[in-house]
DNA sequence: TTTAATTCCGATAACCTTGCCGGGAACGTT
DNA sequence: AACGTTCCCGGCAAGGTTATCGGAATTAAA
């Protein structure tokens, strides 16, 4: 009763409740069919305009409906449909990069009516598993996944598939697991640094990559050494440096490498926060860039622009990958086609800036 | 039955499935019941160790439902205890401030067993909305919330209030919706910088503020009018400029504003992003950082301290209010008690850079 | 021997919605 | 008059779980 002094059960603090209109409980279809004198069935039909029930019915419904305020019960209606509308989509981190993605992920399925449950794993591999089961059983419709760096087992994304929830990778991905896979083309990254710094002139490369069972970093760095390849540079193995995948093991081992006898002439980070570390552990050394040493980043962030010198690094457009992979999510959800042994693969840029610009424009034309 | 050929409907791909155990549908309480011939009831309560079934019957339904692979249905559940244990987040946008608060929230969601669901408006009113109702149907137990720069009506709010569901605001605030608040001292914080730029010897300062309806930004211009009127430095309203909050317009702002015949010789924005858009142009102008013009930023974003000249800004805490916003929002769950009139307030803290650092640090002691 | 207490379990309703089936009424066709 | 159609609606089951109630069987107390 609107306006009614009453006691609602679980209310302890002492003090009585008011009721009013809005405080009112949820309305059902059962009080609309009570209110009209008619079965749920009929209401239920009513509201989703099916063919089989009277104009005047409709018309009755629908205004109670409104005046009630009602809203079905998505719970009620997943519990039948066996469908939530909810895609989880789980990722290391939520750094630049990875922010952006998901800005793209987040945006088609606003545009689908698909909700987005995001859990970061924060680069552990526990947190992955627990969230992964978390939205396994939240009942989400399926998965967009990338993985921690520090996963190396695969039994919680197996789980995934054993259940048959839609899954598709992108980014962070690992081959070990058949699924739909977006992602840039790390290679083509890779050889694109690697070979503008070669142009460059440059002839004493070393990488900074990241762990040793990070499929990205592996990938850039196959570039690197195809590029190496290419330009008859032979292979120095102490230039090939894996370290975790942030900037201050980034400024150390810079450090180190600056400090070998034989030093290198440039370095290809393959994150741009690596390529900041090694920018300071170059600047501590007093060394000119891009004249006593050459760098180059990865993933394009803002900040690359914005230090001095500033840094060349490899456009790899998060936003465009974020988009593909929840499109493809889209595609597999609704598709009885199996997808699983596609790839969408784009391909990265390579943007030139200061720290690796040691011939002028105009003496390139 | 396991390794049987067989077609499952819906299967339009023409090959025959394989079923396994992996893929058999997921087992609920009904079929162990089934199986141990016994009722759902007792199952359930086996399950859950009630005192008032026989220890032998435990092991049996336990040990069935290891076997089966059991996991309870959350969506039944949750449609039965009108509680589904996800939060719904509403942010403006996913830049570094905001996902390092999202990171806390994250964190200890995790840790009490709830999963978030995070929508991210892009500033954007309508997409705001969009997302409120897409989550209020989604039916999650309540709302942690930072209202976008561009809201300005607040029905859709009022709604989440209206249906009774717990709400925190955090960090971006509107204070004509009653409800529990964790978010920073942001006069403080306006206050703090400021009051530091006078003490450096600054005379002229200017302020680039916000859009005019932004809580944050006029608490930090409030701070900044505090403390020119505590060491009688007269307000010029010149000084003050409201700009959108990004650094394109801070940087065309900066640049009109160095233009003026009596140009300000210190500039205080209210983010790091704007204070590298006033940094861009006070390069353009080749004035010197400090000694012809100070800034000041807001945030502490990690680029502040790797641009040259490093920029002072102000520390916010993003991380530990995002956590306290969680907490509390457990705390309004969770308790019968009305908290919509306390504020958790976090203060801020200056740190000084090269952007505004005249007197060096020695001459100080 | 009757009464009372204890131990264990099943039936039922409830949460809210949809889909299928069937059935009554009105109409038209042979 | 008998049959087939069309139109409109209600009943029931299903989705998976839990809470409440009551009842049967066993043991303890009177």
């Amino acid at each position: 009763m609107p306006g009614t002094l009453s006691v609602i059960p679980g209310n302890y603090s002492g003090l009585p409740v008011i009721f009013t209109e809005a405080m009112e409980k949820q309305k059902t279809i059962k009080d609309i069919a009570q209110a009209l004198g008619i079965s749920t069935s009929t209401v239920s039909r009513a509201l989703r305009d099916a063919w089989d029930v009277k104009a005047e019915t409709k018309k009755a419904v629908k205004a109670l409906a409104e005046k009630f305020n009602y809203e079905p019960n998505r719970l009620a209606i997943s519990l039948l449909k066996r469908q939530t509308h909810t895609i989880g989509v789980i990722i290391p981190n939520l750094d630049y990069v990875l922010a952006t993605m998901v800005k793209g992920i987040d945006e088609v399925a606003l545009e689908a009516g698909y909700t987005v449950m995001v859990c970061q794993s924060d680069e552990s591999y526990g947190r992955e598993i627990v969230n992964t089961n978390r939205l396994l059983d939240s009942l989400v419709d399926g998965f967009i996944f990338s993985v921690s760096s520090e996963t190396k087992v695969y039994e919680h994304i197996k789980k995934i598939q054993a259940k048959k929830k839609p899954l598709v990778q992108f980014d962070r991905v690992v081959n070990a697991i058949k699924t739909p896979i977006v992602r840039l083309d790390n290679i083509e990254g890779g050889y694109q640094a690697t070979k503008h710094l070669i142009e460059q002139g440059y002839k004493k490369i070393a990488i900074l990559a990241g762990p040793e069972n990070l499929n990205i970093s592996n990938k850039r760095m196959e570039g690197f050494e195809k590029a190496l390849r290419e330009h008859d540079i032979k292979l120095n193995k102490h230039f090939s440096i894996h370290c975790d995948f942030n900037q201050q093991y980034a400024y150390e081992a810079t450090r180190e490498l600056l400090n070998t006898r034989n030093r290198p002439d440039a370095i290809f980070t393959i994150s741009d926060r690596m390529a900041i570390g090694a920018m300071l552990a170059i600047k501590e050394k007093k060394l000119n860039m891009p004249m006593d040493i050459g760098l180059v980043g990865f993933n394009n962030e803002p900040v690359t622009n914005l230090v001095t010198p500033s840094i060349s690094s490899v456009e790899m457009f998060a936003f465009e990958i974020g988009k593909a992979a929840a499109k493809r999510f889209l595609e597999v959800l609704h598709s009885e086609e199996d997808l699983s042994d596609q790839e969408i693969v784009i391909k990265p840029k390579m943007v030139v800036r200061e720290s690796s610009r040691r011939i002028p424009l105009k003496d390139i034309s």
